[in-house]
RNA sequence: GCGAAAGUGGCGGAAUUGGUAGACGCGCAGGUCUCAGAAGCCUGUGGUCAUUAGACCAUGGGGGUUCGAUUCCCCCCUUUCGCACCA
């Protein structure tokens, strides 16, 4: 009989969906195993890449349910936002109705690829029945203080017309659109993330069942520094300012102060400077300027006029502004060091700024302040303070820890810890995401919309102009309401919440995925969390999976769960490209196996015929996607599947190639046949001592890979003793080879046995 | 600039704790089947030299530790990724 895979995939598919067969009664007792894919983005159709995430997961749920523990895979869909709001601006159709056949076309491939979720705990979060929960656990978040309204200075997308997270901004450009962002004072919604900075860095020591790379990336980006706040009295001020250092045992060498061109102060400072048109010309420039163009302008200053004096050295020193100092981070001051400090040092050097030397090197000279090329940075036991007062001779970590205890004595500071992060910009000026719950009134002002009166439903029927920002804000019925408090006009928040926000807690919800009386079922979701096995991409490494880590801990605060960790096991699997030249005749790709190059051009080794080279990565905006529809016509789902996994390890890149698929199909095939000429049941075929154990060691070898994210070689494990089987047929052997097999190619092995 | 990871045949990639480098697959070559082709099957396939037997060289480059190094240590080169004036 020949290897039919189209038949064969389609009944079992069917057969699998009609028994609901990873349907899950959350209550049934048994050793629970949660295993979750990243829930995706309804964008359309998948490509192969998608695929691989997919497969992966589905594989491992396929294997934890052979040892039979109690596993739950749901998938759901992270159904708002910006795509299906501009498919909507081009090609008229509704977001909603965008989304939702996106949706069908995407469960459909699932199916096709032999995936098994459990469908009863689907979910979506452009649903009311989900974004519901969205708005009360953002209403639970302002009760708490975590959610506060403020003017802040904001990333402006121009062309998406919308704010952006700091996260979602990338080398000064918009993360989704490539524009450059532009700086804007606006009043927007943000959640106190910073509140959870310490416990956020504390928790990543606790997972240590995560990719180390990603764990890095999450503490850099919270930044937790350890220093000190200290007042520098500003006679002109006739108070103190306040800076933040991490290197208070250099405040000797302290030898000017630089603030940020926006710090609240300036005004004051400059009001009777010589040149004020001058300087307020400088501060506008610099304000004007992203980010990004402030750092390429190199280090740049104008100095105010006006002294601050040096608590230590009791000296006055000139207070600068400078365009290197950040108004964000710290109090927007620093104390100058520029004997220690590179940045500080460059500035010195520019401005002809005293430079003073107060830690040495344990060997060697002291550095010269008139010659040196650069600072001397070094903050280990190897270097000693010097001309330092009363921390003379201290090395560095002890020099750090008296001086402070000097500062705190004598109350003109304090020990300080401060982060990086900043919080979380949550409000969109956007359509398609979920209404922020609350309600403008000229009598009561911020009003939040009472519980009972959620969701604030979305409206369908609004005009998509793709101008002038939000059509939200333009609908009338929506807009006009009544306050809670007073019953007076007013009027509804039209800003929709970041996508991040639903996707922070969807993890929890497929628990209790249909319960309309509560977010979360706190006795369910202690037991079915945290996730056993998280697996999604590595562009996730900070955005969501850090919104999740602090969400998840607001839940616990509340009492609405009892961990504070969403995730056990991480894994992030690579992408999958394509390489290879485009034909520039017919606009079809060429693997680079059948390229040759003649006088330095590629050409098709077949026709002869010139290409164009074109080297890019499988991404919708690179149209070089292998769809799987075709490749499942020609070989099968489970030949997809067996090659997916085979091509690399999954946590690295892999590049597709046409042919290779061709192996995992001839491997197949020569399994299903191999059945064939094995003789019947009774008697026939026994294994012979050498087989037996060739069969345990495969046994072995495949499972502790299995467990390893190790496909890719348990694929090759199960080719090698499907080689050796071919020599002398057992039919028990070929047994075990199915089983092992089952989880990779499950549609052909469920119909062999 | 700072931080992290990685460099193995023509290609994707193997090699538990240091122990026969190149498993498995692709590709390629030859054979078989066929009127012919495709598919399948069989054999071979790191490089150099040699008719053979075999010898030597090989895991980015250079040193080191060891009886023995893809694996451990030091220096250098290259690539990829992350952060990027965070005081």
């Amino acid at each position: 009989m020949p290897y039919e895979p189209k038949l064969i995939e389609e009944k079992w598919q069917q057969a699998w969906a009609d028994a609901r067969v990873a349907e899950v009664d959350v209550n049934a007792p048994g050793e629970k195993f949660y295993m979750l894919n990243m829930f995706p983005y309804p964008s359309g159709d998948l490509h192969v890449g998608h695929g691989r995430n997919y497969i992966l997961g589905d594989a491992l749920y396929r294997y934890f349910r052979m040892q039979g523990r109690a596993a739950l895979n749901p998938m759901g869909w992270d159904a708002f936002g910006l795509p299906a709001e501009n498919a909507a601006i081009k090609r008229g159709i509704h977001p909603r109705q965008w989304t939702v056949s996106n949706i069908e076309r995407e469960k459909k491939q699932f199916l096709r690829w032999g995936i098994l979720y459990d469908w009863s705990k689907e979910l979506a979060s452009c649903d009311p029945e989900y974004y519901r929960w969205n708005q009360w656990l953002f209403l639970q978040l302002f009760k708490r203080g975590l959610a506060y309204r403020a003017k802040a200075p904001v990333n402006w997308c121009p062309s998406d017309q919308t704010v952006l997270a700091n996260e979602q901004v990338v080398d000064g450009r918009c993360e989704r659109c490539n524009s450059i962002v532009v700086q804007r004072d606006l009043e927007q919604w943000f959640l106190k993330i910073t509140d959870y900075a310490d416990r956020l860095d504390a928790g990543l020591d606790t997972l240590t069942e995560w990719p180390e790379k990603v764990k890095l990336m999450q503490r850099n980006w919270i930044g937790r520094s350890v220093g000190a706040d200290v007042d520098f009295q500003v006679p002109a001020l006739g108070k103190a300012m306040r800076i933040f250092t991490t290197r208070p045992d250099t405040i000797f060498g302290a030898t000017f102060m630089v603030l940020a061109p926006e710090h609240p102060d300036v005004a004051t400072l400059i009001a009777d400077h010589s040149d004020r048109a001058e300087v307020e010309r400088w501060i506008k420039g610099v304000r004007n300027q992203s980010n990004l163009e402030r750092q390429e302008a190199g280090k740049e200053g104008r100095f105010t006029g006006k002294f601050a004096t040096n608590p230590f050295t009791n000296e006055p020193i000139p207070i600068w502004l400078g365009n290197f100092v950040l108004m964000q981070y710290g109090t927007g001051a620093i104390m100058a060091v520029p004997g220690h400090d590179q940045r500080d040092f460059e500035f010195a050097r520019q401005y002809a700024l005293p430079v003073r030397i107060v830690v040495r090197p344990s060997e060697g000279d002291v550095p010269n302040a008139e010659t040196m090329p650069e600072a001397f940075v070094v903050k280990d036991e190897s270097a000693t303070a010097v001309n330092s007062g009363l921390i003379d001779g201290l090395p560095t970590p002890k020099a750090i820890d008296t001086i402070i205890e000097e500062i705190e004595r004598r109350s003109i500071g304090k020990k300080m810890v401060r982060y990086r992060l900043r919080d979380w910009l949550i409000s969109r000026q956007r359509y398609w995401g979920t209404p922020i719950p609350m309600i403008y009134c000229e009598r009561d002002g911020i009003v939040p919309v009472p519980e009972d009166q959620l969701p604030v439903e979305l409206p369908l029927d609004v005009p998509f102009t793709g101008r002038e920002g939000n059509p939200l804000a333009k609908d009338e019925r929506f807009v006009n309401t009544t306050c809670p408090r007073c019953g007076g006009a007013a009027k509804r928040e039209t800003d929709t919440m970041d996508t991040f926000v639903d996707s922070s807690w969807y993890y929890a919800r497929f628990i209790s995925a249909h319960d309309d009386t509560k977010i979360v079922d706190t006795a369910l979701a202690n037991r079915w969390l945290p996730v056993d096995q998280y697996i999604g991409g590595i562009e996730h490494a900070i955005l969501h999976l850090l919104y999740a880590r602090f969400i998840c801990r607001t839940l616990h605060d509340m009492g609405l769960v009892g961990f504070e960790e969403p995730f056990t096991r991480l894994f992030n699997q690579g992408m999958i490209t394509k390489e290879g030249y485009r034909d520039a005749e017919h606009g079809t790709w060429v693997a680079i196996a059948d390229v040759e190059w003649v006088d330095g051009k590629p050409v098709q080794k077949t026709t002869g015929r010139a290409l164009i080279a074109e080297i890019s990565k499988m991404s919708k905006s690179h149209f070089n996607v292998v769809p799987p529809d075709e490749l499942i016509e020609k070989y099968g789902a489970d030949t997809e599947r067996v090659y997916t996994l085979f091509i690399a390890p999954p946590e690295k890149e892999a590049a597709w190639s046409d042919e290779g698929v061709v192996g995992a199909s001839r491997f197949l095939n020569r399994v299903w046949h191999m059945g064939e000429q094995i003789p019947g049941s009774a008697g026939g075929g026994s294994a012979s001592a050498s087989l037996t154990r060739k069969t345990h060691q495969t046994i072995d070898a495949v499972t502790r890979r299995f467990e390893r994210f190790e496909f890719n070689t348990a694929i090759s494990a199960l080719m090698e003793f499907s080689n050796v089987l071919a020599e002398a047929p057992s039919r028990e052997a070929y047994s075990v080879l199915l089983q092992l097999l089952h989880p990779l190619a499950p549609h052909m092995t469920e119909e062999l046995w």
